[in-house]
DNA sequence: AAAAATTAATTAAACGTTTGTTTAATTCAA
DNA sequence: TTGAATTAAACAAACGTTTAATTAATTTTT
């Protein structure tokens, strides 16, 4: 009640959705489930999207606006080393699964799942145009001798692998950094700072000329 | 039919759960879906297994077997580098992968939701066995100056999570490469060396001190 | 500005399916 | 002849969605 305060019903129905869609899934999710969350009739669910699909389109396309093209700028930037641009993509990345990790999770899942190839299909173009900004960094960096030349896209993978694998599960997570049950990942500064010093040190590494 | 020659009936029905449970998620997949798909009435399923969920739990213990404690005796080894073993680990996960894809995205799928915590503790317990033997094979390679002071835990998460992350989803897979429809990724070999080249040379540049 | 008319929002109830599971009868094998 | 295997049918519950009625808000007319 007081979060939805200043927001209308098909937002709070949007947030109902991407919190239950994130936890459940979407077919461990009932139109009930939602309603009953955002506080609803399960009727205006219908009403506004039409149907269950379609608020799950909605929602895809609506929260996908925020990670769309944000790496472009950076891409043509020439005052910074590509390196640094690295450096900065990575701090994003992590930011923003440290921000919303739920909604990774539905992408990923969704993609994993041969189910709605359409909407599968949105959500690899969403993510693609991202890779694509990053590819390029790391191509110009080979170009430019500052890089070794190495398998960008599977450098990308690395990087973004590295990331969800650790985040896809609390209970995992846990697990692996020997942490006990109040250990909460997503509210942890110190693992967000670990895991860019980590993704960091690999990637000069694996990436720099001047390490070798 | 042809391949349900030799198989009894529960373990045609695990094979059938098997396939959908990965295309299209646990609750995305209909008892009568796996009845048809194995060819036998809806109401085996719950003589033999007691319920879905039971045969979840049954397919996961069933198939966890072949995973169990592989690289237990890899970290004893003493005629082996730890890169080598570290290697071997490697090749041995990107088989897994491409051998049976769909069960790796079952897990991991598993892992990601908020249900069946019982299920995911299970499953989590099953992945840390093998995570703890690798952690070893890295931690004995620092003690021994073989290896850099390197983040073990997260340098396992950057190799699992780069396969994962290629192979989570075939569209995207596609989209990353450049490739046309007819790509079957998890049927190519050459994708497969290519993982591997990737994995080995992020690994050693990440972790052998003779390439500082 | 008040009243009337029109549109939008909201609801409870019901719709027809599909869900997982059980029952009771029947077939099969030992 | 006994127990296991198999079946079709039925079960109640939950599913997504629609309907029809009502309330709220907005617009138009007076």
């Amino acid at each position: 009640m007081p979060s939805f305060q200043k927001m209308d019903k098909q937002t709070v129905i949007l947030s109902a959705a991407m919190k239950l869609f994130g936890q459940k899934g979407f077919e461990g999710t009932s139109v009930r489930d939602i309603a009953s969350v955002a506080e609803v009739n399960p009727a205006m669910i219908s009403y506004y999207f039409g149907s269950k699909e379609k608020l799950f389109e909605k929602l895809v396309e609506h929260k996908a606006a925020y990670l769309k093209g944000v790496f472009e700028e950076l891409v043509n930037n020439t005052s910074l080393s590509q390196m640094e641009k690295l450096t900065i993509v990575v701090d994003r990345y992590i930011e923003r699964m440290f921000q919303s990790p739920q909604f990774n999770h539905l992408l990923h899942r969704e993609l994993s799942l041969e189910r709605r190839p359409q909407l599968k299909n949105a959500i690899s173009d969403i993510l693609l145009r991202n890779f694509v900004s990053v590819r390029k960094i790391i191509q110009d960096g080979v170009e430019k001798g500052e890089f070794k030349k190495v398998d960008a896209e599977l450098t990308i993978a690395s990087v973004l692998g590295t990331i969800n694998h650790m985040l896809s599960s609390e209970v995992m997570c846990r697990k692996m950094l020997q942490k006990g049950k109040d250990f909460n990942p997503f509210q942890s500064k110190k693992l967000k700072e670990r895991i860019g010093e980590h993704l960091k040190q690999l990637m000069r590494s694996h990436l720099l000329v001047s390490n070798q």
